[in-house]
DNA sequence: AATGAATGAGGGTTCATTCAT
DNA sequence: CATGAATGAACCCTCATTCAT
């Protein structure tokens, strides 16, 4: 469980706490719909004090969505804050996203298809500003990498960011729908190592040093030192 | 619209497709909530006669989701079947589905999330083989890339797949979710073009000059002028 | 099946016979309800011709019923028809009915209950009046029996009539929602000797002989000639 | 009306109550096809209320045939401890539940037929348990009877309790059927008349007609005139 | 005589939300 | 702040029956 918005002081935020922790729970075993009294029943309480602290079940559902991502952007960025190089940085970023999917995919679906399903819903507007917030931590890093020469420059970094989580997110759908299991953080630094320009050199690296090394003795015998 | 099963003859058949295709708008509008009232509204027949036609609501779904697949299929390998070189097949392949996405995004959005929900159902089913048989059509293609060394072959053909389909769908969801419009046929062939081998040239720069820089010199105790 | 209202020569006598077969049938295996487009598919027809050849449901069940009493009486009346004491047809006409129980109890409870849920239906009359011209065979001969001092007298013959009939019924209700087997048949006659005076009169008939050869006595020594 | 299993304190409970007595007032008159709306109506509660008490009709009815079996049973071991002979307790027990059926005859056939229906339901097993537990109290008294030589002590226990119930049940479902109207608790004294071994003196008709008429010469001979 | 199709009137049940206490 | 109870609008689906051909 993710919660982190914790009021610990009064009754009525210890009550607040619970309720949300036990929504967040539900969402992820039953999905948004056919959940109900289950929540109050978890939570201790009874189901008319969900609706005393909470206006609607949305509006539920956008509390827990916060709290994801307020933990979800705070591990971001305390990656961001440990020193290493852009592509480390990079590294970092993505594989934290990676762990959130194993861990909470089945949430982030919940408040994924119910805010699609109301557009125009505080929960659609909350996780299109958290979520903006969120990817604009990869799209600082993307550019940076652009500018470094490790990403392409002529191919917008919002595309780039698209390329790594649609990627995710494909692969990982794919996967359960199957009802196979799949190392997603793994995938993710795969997805890296594909979209980093570095990465073509590598193959040919072999052969090049092969190359390279029988030149080496070719010019010691020329006595000649190598390099 | 994109009803293909379409049986004329017969009254019964007749009335099928026009439950179809006012489930198909219905869905679209209203998502899997569109009530049962209102498609058989607009198929101008009772409540009653659609579940004669279809055992299910959750069934009629799965009748126009398999609509939606035979069209889509269709389309692709009439794609594949016009001549062209491997790369023009993948972008006409990828196009096609961009377009579908442009058309049918809010269709296929239902299937997929109510498949999702009903794990076990006809529906699930229907649509993960409809689904590999499509995408089995962009596997084969994106190996073909691979031998041909357009793409690189070291990386999983079932990952280049996911990475096309990932990052479209999640460019769209994104677009949309910001009430921004997107032209996502474009967005297609910038995935292609980020992908495919030829445009990776330059990388290994290093390691090629360190084996110049050595030729020149042996070539200069050879008493040629490098260069 | 019972079906005894065979009428072969035309081709709708046939298509009758086919659907009450098939619908007594399926009175016995689901009884009335959920029964609906079963019995017209037993039957090799469309559910419209049930229709066509009976007015509703209530109506075919009325015919499978008649069928039912034509085969009960018709039998009734041939083992009366066999030569035999009193007390032999009434066994045999309560073995008649246990017979047709262990066969036909399923069916026989889907026209008992539905008549009796629509106490003004043709069926309820229907049955009753068959019922009545069934049970009276029933009645005539305990009639007999009564006259002859095998079943008492100052009891109505009605009230025998209904031991028999009322008490096979419970206990065989009671043995099947028990899922116990039962030899209905062996019970008929069980019942039979509980009523029948002859067992009763037994134990009463030696304390009698006792004081009756003891007036003897008496008499024969006042000298006057016993009887 | 013959709710029993009152709890008025919460108001919640005066719903049930109130919920519980229109459904048997409803079942009485409707069947069990009784429509939800119609008990809500009476109840005086909205249709949504009664679901949130009885999670469904069948348990609805169940409830109510608790209700039944609990007056029932108490009625029944209130007369069995009113003091008083064996063929007494047994006349009350018999009396008791003739009043029952005269009372409740359509509510028991509901819950009868539902059970039937429903071999395996909630209802089903309840019945067959409240129902034991009632005839147990029939068997012990008639077993007693039978160690007394008020009743055979050759046949069953089983069959004879299945005697009273069953001619009972036959006699009355007879009157209805036919309109007549019908004492049913005279029924059961002359049920009780029939079985009962004491009855039986009479019939020997015959044999104390042979006395007679031997004891009238004996009289007459003693110059004493016979009657 | 028979078919295939359509009808239409409910029926039971769910569940987020509100209210009185 | 919390409870227990009640609400009411809808929803999916069934099935005997009728109709056009």
């Amino acid at each position: 469980m993710s919660t982190t918005h914790v009021e610990p002081r009064t009754r009525g935020g210890r009550t607040r706490d619970a309720i949300r922790a036990a929504a967040d729970e539900c969402f992820r075993q039953y999905g948004f719909d056919a959940t109900g009294a289950e929540i109050a029943r978890r939570a201790g309480v009874v189901e008319g004090t969900v609706f005393l602290h909470y206006r609607s079940k949305l509006g539920l559902l956008t509390a827990v969505t916060n709290d994801f991502y307020d933990l979800l952007q705070s591990e971001a960025e305390r990656s961001l804050a440990r020193a290493g190089s852009v592509v480390e940085r990079f590294r970092l970023l993505v594989d934290g996203w990676a762990s959130r999917m194993e861990t909470d995919w089945d949430l982030i679906n919940v408040f994924v298809q119910q805010a699609q399903n109301t557009p125009d819903s505080e929960l659609a507007k909350t996780m299109h500003a958290r979520s903006r917030d969120y990817t604009r931590l990869f799209v600082a890093v993307i550019e940076e990498l652009q500018a470094d020469g490790h990403l392409p420059a002529d191919t917008p970094a919002a595309l780039l960011r698209d390329m790594v989580f649609g990627t995710l997110e494909h692969t990982v759908r794919g996967h359960i729908s199957a009802g196979r299991s799949l190392d997603v953080r793994a995938t993710g630094q795969q997805i890296i190592d594909l979209l980093l320009l570095e990465r073509e050199a590598a193959p040919a690296a072999d052969r090049l040093g092969a190359i390279e090394s029988k030149l080496d003795r070719l010019l010691s015998r020329a006595g000649i030192e190598p390099d």
